[in-house]
Parts: structure tokens; C-alpha cells; sequence
DNA sequence: TTTTAATTTGCAGCTATTGACAAAATACTG
DNA sequence: CAGTATTTTGTCAATAGCTGCAAATTAAAA
């Protein structure tokens, strides 16, 4: 077996178990520790992987467990895993919510997975994914697997939405713009994304500063449809004034309540 | 054969395996180290596969997280994967065909992975993700996610599949008896099946030898519901007559079929 | 603290890959 | 048709990467 095989495997494994013990992967897998050890390095330098004395586990943040989509590493990700925590506080108890595809949306899943009585509604597998072990309500509309973007779409994820209706909708955006108001790339999504404004009580926007002032290729819908904006610090205050004035109610999110004890004290100090 | 057709078969190989070794396709390509590693890199330009030292595999898109399903070992594997590549060929150019859950499900799906020109209609998110690289169409119903089994339920499921028609429902069972008929356990699971195969033009139930004679907890159907049953050679002599008697096609799925006429020279089928 | 276990590091052997170049096949041109 | 240019393929040597062993280091436990 190659070494990009085993990683794979580990990976795997990992989703699973949450955590391993090297000399189980070494019996698993029949390889010198040394060679273990190596692969966990590798995993734990692309920040896949926690590593501990004695094992791996999954990275954890706060409670949950880290999202299967680690893999990449997006340079706004603390933005908007600033902006998806100040969006799970919008969201009350007992509320049915949509929830649109994209790694914005992704954190505020990601948000969500501590909390119970919560009904979510996606088109986005990986967030499906992500929600399954936890106590959310998970609904997937039906519809033709997009392979790039791993959600669904078309007449038959639309049918599915219009049976329902949804008390607030968290919409992922390309660009907005005080002009152009909210556009995105991708038809197929775009269309997802009016149906689900369509049937929402509330339709929250998520942006992070980047997407502001900036235009896409299709309209998604204009500014005064959307109920609230919730972005990051970075934003232009001019930009943020002009859209005010527009009567759109932004937000910022902080991130400041860190979580200062996360790893603290005893055992599993990172290597 | 010429770099294209090379390049072809190396894909297609892909969609079955996964991952291939380069020693592999040197030995079946007939041709260099060298025009295969030349192959591959001008594969990976195009990011259709992800390169390794000493093979390549299919790029993992989205989560790398592969079905909880996969991972746990069968012993009855190699009778259920002869069972799914029975029932691949059964399934013709522009079938649109309805796939249950289950290991014995994912290796028919394995199995499709290399086709083209079929629509696959399931409930089953790891086989939709399983698919979801390769040409077959997905579609996935929607509903409630039931976490233990990664599929989907209820009204909204049921919904869905009421929108259809298939040529081909491919059934997984818990149990095949001649007085008891096909049965299975979970009640939302079953309620999926049933619509399945209201709306379906074939009904196929893939069931390995150890199901036969075996009762579960709620009935699916009868057994003139069933067109045809694909099982394995392990079958009881004295079983399979008795349900022959009853009017039931069964066929025995022998994996004698090993790959032999995979890769000789002109065997080519789609280019 | 001492003891024990896990990890890191350097090294040697092995295998895969890369790049340069030549040979062969193919396409193009007069 | 011959001759030339272009592309593809194979060979070989140099390089880089992976693995397992064992010694040295570091962290956890008693």
C-alpha cells in the first residue's frame, strides 16, 4: 500500500473513530511505527489531523468534531466562522431553517451541531454530512448531484422546496453590491437559492468583507428582500453606510468570544 | 493503441478502482514506465486524477470521506461483488434505474462506476457520493437523513420517488423465504422500498445465498412482486428449487468473469 | 525524581521519478 | 514520392522520496 493510500485510509478511519492509537495503525495497517509517525506528521502539518502521544484524533474546535472539509485552507476562514457563530445565534429553538451550500454555510453548520430542536434544510451533502451525528434535524431535498459542488439541484430539488417553508433562510453570496444587489455564479444554484427565498419567513445573507462591492454573473435577488447582512470587521464603512442607508440591517460578527479554554490544562497537548 | 485510447482506459480503470499502481498499468498497457508516468502527468494537469509516488487515484472532491459502509470488512464481499457485477449487466444503455441501500446496493454501484448513458435514482447518500465522480447521472430523493444509515426518509422521500418511473429497482433484503416472501427490518427503509418498486418496471432483489430461508421483522412484498433474484453459488440446492417452483427467477452470480476480457487488446466497447 | 514509553532523527537500501537524448512513428511539404 | 519536421515512445543516468532499523531525545507516569 502507497503512502497516499494510507493517509487516505487513516483519514477514513478517523471520520469514524474520531480518534487512533498508532499502535493500532500500525497492526492495521503493517508498517514500521517509524513510518506511521511520518504520515501523521505530514497529516498533522496540513493541520488534517491533532496529534497527541499515542494517537491522532480529529482537530477539534469547542465541542463537535472537525469538519470532514478541512482540506483545503481558505485564509478567511476565521471571518466566517466568525460570521457562521454570530449566525447560529439568530437561530432559536424549535426553528426550521434553510441552509444554502458553501463554506460560509458550512460554518454556521459547523455551529449548529452542539444544538438540538433545530430543523435544518439543505441542498449541500457535505453539510448533510456534517449535521448527521449531531442532534439536528437534517432534511436533503431531492434533485440532480452536482459532482463539483457536491449539491443538488434542478425541477426536482425546486418541487421539494416549495412543500415547505422555512423560517429563516442562510444564503451564501458571490458578491453584493449597493447597485447589483445579491449575485452569485452557477444557475443551477441560483435557482435553488430564489426558490428557498421564495418560502423563508427571513432571508440572513452571509458575507464575509471580500464579497462587497463586488458583482457576479447572475442576479440572485436585490437588496430590499433580504432581512439582515451579517459580514466581519473587514468591511469598507463607507460601503457599509451605503448600504445602510439603503435600509439593509448589517451586522458585524466579532469572533471575539474566542474559546479561551479549549485546550488548556491536562492531557492532549498538541505536538 | 494510441495515447488517447491509453488515457481512456487508464480513466476508466480509475472509475472501478479508485487508485491504480503504475507497475499496474505498465503490465497492462504494455508500454514503458516512462509513456505511462507521461500519461498520468498530463492527467493530473488537467486534475482529473491526483498523482502519487508509485500510482494515482480518482481526486477526491469535497469531503474525503468515504462511506462507514466501505469500511467495516465483509466476509461475504467477493460473493456480493460478484452479485453487483451480475446485476450491472443486466442494466442497459439509457436505463434509468432505482438503487436501494446496502453493501450488496454499493457494489452494484461500484460496478457502474465505469458506465456511461445511466440515470441512477437512489436514497442512499454514500452510493450517491460514490457515483457522484464518475459519468453515471445521479439523483438523489430527498427527506429526512437517518445519521445510522446515511439514507434518506419519510413523506419526502416517498414524495419524490412518486414523481418517477423506473426501468429497474434494485433491491436489498434482510431475508428471502418462500413463505414469508422478502423481508427486512427498519420501517422507514421499507417504506422507501415499497414505493420503489410501485414504481418500477423490474423489480431485482440482489440477495447473497445467506438470506435464503432467513424471515426479518416487516414483509416488503411477496414473491411474485419479485422479476428476478440475483444470489450467489452458496445457495441450498433444495432452496432454489423450491422457489424456482414458485414461479421465481433466480439467477446465480459466479464472479468466474474475472476481469479477462477487460483489457484484451480490442475488447474496447466505448472509447 | 526515576522509569517507561513514544517519538524524532540519521542512515542505508530500495524504488519511483525526472530529464536528456535517441529511435521510431506520424504528419506535412515540395 | 522523397525528405523534413513534429510528435511520440523508449532508454539510461541522475535525483529525489519512502521505508525500516537503531540510537538519541523527549514526554508521560509512578
Amino acid at each position: 500500500m502507497s503512502e497516499y493510500e494510507r493517509k487516505q485510509q487513516i483519514m477514513n478511519m478517523l471520520y469514524q473513530k474520531q480518534s487512533l492509537s498508532v499502535g493500532h495503525l500500525i497492526e492495521i495497517l503493517q508498517v514500521s511505527p517509524a513510518t506511521i509517525r511520518r504520515d501523521l506528521q505530514k497529516l498533522a502539518d496540513k493541520g488534517l489531523v491533532v496529534r497527541y502521544k499515542g494517537g491522532v484524533s480529529l482537530p477539534k474546535i469547542g465541542f463537535g468534531h472537525e469538519p470532514p472539509l478541512a482540506e483545503r485552507e481558505d485564509k478567511n476562514l476565521p471571518l466566517k466562522r466568525a460570521i457562521g457563530e454570530a449566525a447560529a445565534r439568530l437561530i432559536k429553538d424549535g426553528e426550521v431553517i434553510a441552509l444554502d451550500v458553501g463554506t460560509t454555510a458550512m460554518e454556521l453548520a459547523k455551529a449548529l451541531r452542539s444544538r438540538q430542536n433545530i430543523t435544518v434544510f439543505t441542498y449541500s451533502l457535505p453539510i448533510a454530512y456534517l449535521l448527521s451525528n449531531s442532534k439536528v434535524k437534517v432534511y436533503l431535498v431531492g434533485g440532480l448531484l452536482k459532482s463539483k459542488e457536491m449539491c443538488l439541484s434542478g425541477s426536482v430539488a425546486r418541487n421539494t422546496i416549495r412543500q415547505f417553508h422555512f423560517d429563516k433562510f442562510f444564503l451564501g453570496v458571490a458578491g453584493i453590491d449597493k447597485n447589483n444587489g445579491i449575485t452569485d455564479f452557477g444557475m443551477d444554484e441560483v435557482e435553488i437559492k430564489r426558490t428557498f427565498i421564495k418560502h423563508s419567513n427571513q432571508v440572513i445573507t452571509l458575507a464575509d468583507s471580500s464579497k462587497f462591492g463586488h458583482v457576479s454573473f447572475i442576479t440572485i435577488c436585490q437588496l430590499d428582500q433580504v432581512d439582515q447582512v451579517i459580514t466581519d470587521q473587514g468591511i469598507n464603512p463607507q460601503l457599509r453606510s451605503d448600504l445602510r442607508k439603503r435600509g439593509v440591517n448589517i451586522t458585524i460578527a466579532t469572533g471575539a468570544e474566542e474559546e479561551t479554554n479549549t485546550n488548556s490544562s491536562k492531557g492532549q497537548r498538541r505536538i
